[in-house]
DNA sequence: ACCCTGAATCAGATTTATTCCGAAAGAGGT
DNA sequence: ACCTCTTTCGGAATAAATCTGATTCAGGGT
């Protein structure tokens, strides 16, 4: 796996401090972190990082492709950092996020009628529904 | 197509002017409105509807499957009053939505990973990109 | 039709999520 | 090391959504 700085610099965003230290928190995390959570990771290590810098730099990672800003119908705004093609399932009950693998047939092309609407840049699948460790704790 | 009383007694829903309004109007709709346009649109027709009962009474829909939360990268919350399967094109630059069909290889069953996570009660596939307008203006 | 009761609505205050602003600090080039 | 432009910080401001407590309404019973 490539490092924070090196993906930084391929994709041409100056380094910083603070930019590769959050970039570094999300690549280890598997749980789509909303901007909360990267806020408190990246103050273990770097306590005077502030909310503004963790909002623009997330929208600048984002903006560059770095990172995934996620289509999900939750109230804050989460974030992945891997950006290879795979969908998502989301507890609508805990709001806990999973990576599940996309299925092949649909890696393939973007239809017709979707390409007619405009240049694509970022697919994105959701599957919402209750988790198992919510479905068990409701009984 | 059913009436929107029609459909809130379906489903279980107390009919109150304001919710049979609020309905009626995204059915109406095609350009998946957010809270804000949809209270706008109420008002004429019903000016003291508050924008408490807005918020209350989508997420009762939504909560119902009466309408759909939309899964987006957009700061405000953004509903679609139909139900049937079908993706979305979102614009990234005027945050239109526009609705296109979604394949039938695609409708049919749940992969075996996702279904493995939990009980999946609704599927939301967006494409992010620019639209034909956005892109023409760009130049 | 009228009354009753629990549920729904209203207006305004409050919370939460994100962005803006101006001053201070940092990055990269010379 | 110095300069210039960019980035960050901290706090204030804005925007989106929710809460509160008093009032109104829907629908069932008489």
């Amino acid at each position: 796996m490539k490092s924070a700085t090196e993906i930084l610099q391929r994709a041409g965003i100056v380094t910083t401090r603070q930019r590769v230290v959050l970039l570094d928190r999300l690549l280890r995390r598997t749980d789509h972190p909303d901007a909360e959570r990267l806020l408190a990771e990246a103050r273990d290590g770097m306590p005077s990082i502030s909310v503004d810098t963790v909002y623009r730099t997330l929208n600048l990672f984002a903006e560059a492709g770095v990172i995934q800003r996620m289509a999900v119908p939750t109230r804050r705004a989460r974030f992945d950092g891997c950006t290879d093609p795979h969908d998502h399932f989301l507890c609508s009950d805990c709001e806990t996020i999973q990576d599940v693998p996309r299925p092949p047939e649909r890696s393939a092309a973007i239809p017709a009628p979707v390409s007619a609407c405009g240049i694509v840049s970022d697919v994105q699948t959701v599957y919402v529904g209750v988790c198992r460790r919510c479905a068990a704790q409701k009984r």
